[in-house]
DNA sequence: AACTCGGGGTG
DNA sequence: CACCCAGAGTT
């Protein structure tokens, strides 16, 4: 692909004004544009990383009203951070989170970073989220890429790598809106320009669009492994018991769950089954009713107290479906 | 460049 | 079921 020369270089500028007026039109009332605080801004981002809009919905504003401000994050415990994180998975953002908090106090005396550069030196902030907070929170004339872009860029202009999709989006990012800008070719993939068919008729640039969304690149995956598990549920009075997963684990550190079941015997009783799908594995769950004490190491944790816990999505799933918590 | 990390909504 | 989501960090 060639960015070069001045009729790339005219063509991509006509992009702009339409691209930014579709956005103006068009954008989706969502919580975090109706600020440009950069802790808002900051936590929306990370929260967003490889997560869905509509899974970030529902918990934006809870995040931010049990850590309205980048010092209470800052103060919080690590396990207070991750259970209100608990079902978004990829534990390691909350994690960086709560690091970059106590860096961004106790090194910058609580003053956030004011450009992209600096940003991107704080733990969970890579390339994307540096981009995405100084461009919306300070006007930094700084692209973004994401799969939304990506995928735009390559219909839009016939880009083949991320490399130079990187590169052609800083060319057309408007250096007036940038913040704008960036949401703007976002939310167009988001929802225009979408994965599988794209609804060209709808799209403001799509007179200038060399592929008209044809040509994808179908890229096939490893199909998903059904796997089946079983973990036991045993209460006594309004306690429940649970495991704390081993704090050097890789996956899910130091989270809580129910102690997992090697195998079933005749007698075990299935109270029910639930789903569990995480990206490589399609998990179906037996959860097994245990009356007596279980054998592993665990603790009793009051039905009321579980809830303070960081206990896994697959954890929060069964203890809802027993109606133990929420 | 290729993996790993959660979970789930959508067609 | 297949796909992929406002990615980051490690190998």
């Amino acid at each position: 692909m060639e960015l070069r020369g001045p009729t790339n270089f005219r063509r991509l500028a006509q992009l702009r004004r339409p691209l930014l007026a579709w956005y103006d039109q068009n954008r989706r009332d969502l919580p975090w544009r109706a600020s440009r605080d950069p802790y808002h801004i900051w936590v929306s981002e990370v929260m967003l990383q490889q997560t869905r809009v509509a899974a970030v919905l529902p918990r934006y504003e809870k995040f931010l009203r049990r850590f309205p401000s980048v010092q209470k994050l800052a103060s919080a415990r690590v396990t207070s951070v991750l259970a209100e994180w608990s079902g978004l998975g990829y534990y390691r953002r909350a994690r960086n989170l709560h690091a970059a908090a106590k860096e961004i106090v106790r090194e910058r005396a609580g003053i956030f970073p004011q450009d992209s550069e600096t940003w991107r030196k704080l733990p969970g902030i890579g390339r994307y989220t540096a981009a995405a907070i100084a461009s919306i929170a300070f006007g930094e004339p700084v692209a973004v890429l994401d799969g939304n872009v990506d995928r735009v860029l390559r219909r839009l202009l016939g880009s083949n790598s991320v490399r130079e999709s990187w590169n052609a989006a800083q060319q057309i990012l408007d250096r007036k809106r940038p913040g704008d800008f960036n949401q703007a070719i976002m939310e167009l993939g988001a929802m225009v320009c979408v994965p599988g068919e794209p609804l060209c008729s709808q799209c403001p640039i799509g007179t200038l669009c060399r592929t008209r969304g044809r040509g994808e690149a179908r890229t096939s995956k490893p199909k998903q492994r059904k796997v089946s598990s079983s973990f036991a549920l045993a209460t006594r009075g309004d306690s429940v018991f649970l495991v704390q997963r081993h704090a050097d684990e890789s996956l899910m550190p130091g989270m809580w769950e129910m102690p997992k079941v090697e195998s079933l015997i005749r007698r075990d009783e299935v109270l029910f089954t639930v789903r569990h799908s995480i990206t490589v594995s399609d998990y179906l769950v037996s959860v097994i009713a245990q009356s007596a004490a279980p054998m592993a190491r665990g603790t009793w944790v009051k039905y009321a107290r579980a809830n303070k816990l960081p206990l896994t999505g697959l954890a929060t799933k069964i203890l809802r479906k027993a109606n133990i918590i929420e």
